[in-house]
DNA sequence: GGACAATAATTGTCTACCAAACTATTGTCA
DNA sequence: TGACAATAGTTTGGTAGACAATTATTGTCC
């Protein structure tokens, strides 16, 4: 989990920060459900990871998964009463945490500014990491 | 690991990034060697951790353990010259990922500005760390 | 329409790391 | 001086996450 600002954040909570960022994404979602894969690419994480970490959603009722009717190699994954409830009891101490750091320590334009620095850099190092896979290939 | 930058710089040698990192603070400290204890301080890692890593990289023969003379419970950590080789090997490398990722998206002022807003949101998140230590113990 | 590449998900296996418990030593203070 | 807290390091056990291989399905192109 590493030593982070999430851990303020999940230490109140039983649930893992990949976890809280799924319950998330599915909220945001329409229907508040998503493919399998679409849920790797906003998670930024690999799709085995993922893939276990829905198991343990789901075995905790906060996640269901169904079949997709569009194409029967995917999965549609959506949210529970239970995940739903389970969101709404986290965001609170995420705006806290982000209040007391972020918002304490930097002006809206800094932050601003943050964001677009911190862009900039990750577009290059994709960029790096495209060339060096096509290389491998 | 995780899928960062690093992944580029550590993919063209054999060691971990924290093994890397321990080359070079040991090469920057007076006689070439550190405490464990300092070295897990400037590492940001566990001294459990830390502990493996050295290990790892004594029967790599890139640093050796000595007893300190001065404490009996401390160890001095020293780079070996195949440690110096190792590490000459490497630096290369990050100089290049570092040249194609943040020295061609951020102009030099634009890091020391990305430096310091980091650093001030990493501070006011340390605060807050320390206060929940603190409410805890 | 059938071969074959590409995609969706899962499982097995491995690495990086933390936290807690433990041992040995050192500093402190009555 | 002797008790006790604090510090240095190691070991054990566990979690987050990646990668590779596998299965099932879909799209593509002759």
């Amino acid at each position: 989990m590493g030593r982070a600002i999430d851990v303020l954040a999940v230490a109140r909570t039983n649930y893992n920060p990949t976890t809280l960022d799924l319950l998330v994404r599915l909220s945001l979602a329409p229907h508040h459900e998503l493919r399998g894969v679409d849920l790797c690419r906003q998670l930024l994480k690999s799709p085995g990871y993922v893939s276990r970490v829905i198991d343990q959603a789901e075995s905790d009722g906060l996640v269901i998964r169904r079949a997709d009717p569009d194409d029967r190699r995917a999965q549609r994954i959506a949210l529970t009463e239970a995940g739903e409830t389970a969101l709404e009891a986290f965001v609170p101490h995420v705006l806290e945490v982000l209040d007391r750091t972020v918002y304490t320590a930097l002006k809206d334009d800094e932050i601003e500014t943050l964001i677009d620095l911190l862009t900039r850099v990750a577009d290059s190092a994709h960029q790096l990491l495209d060339e060096s896979d096509n290389v491998s290939t």
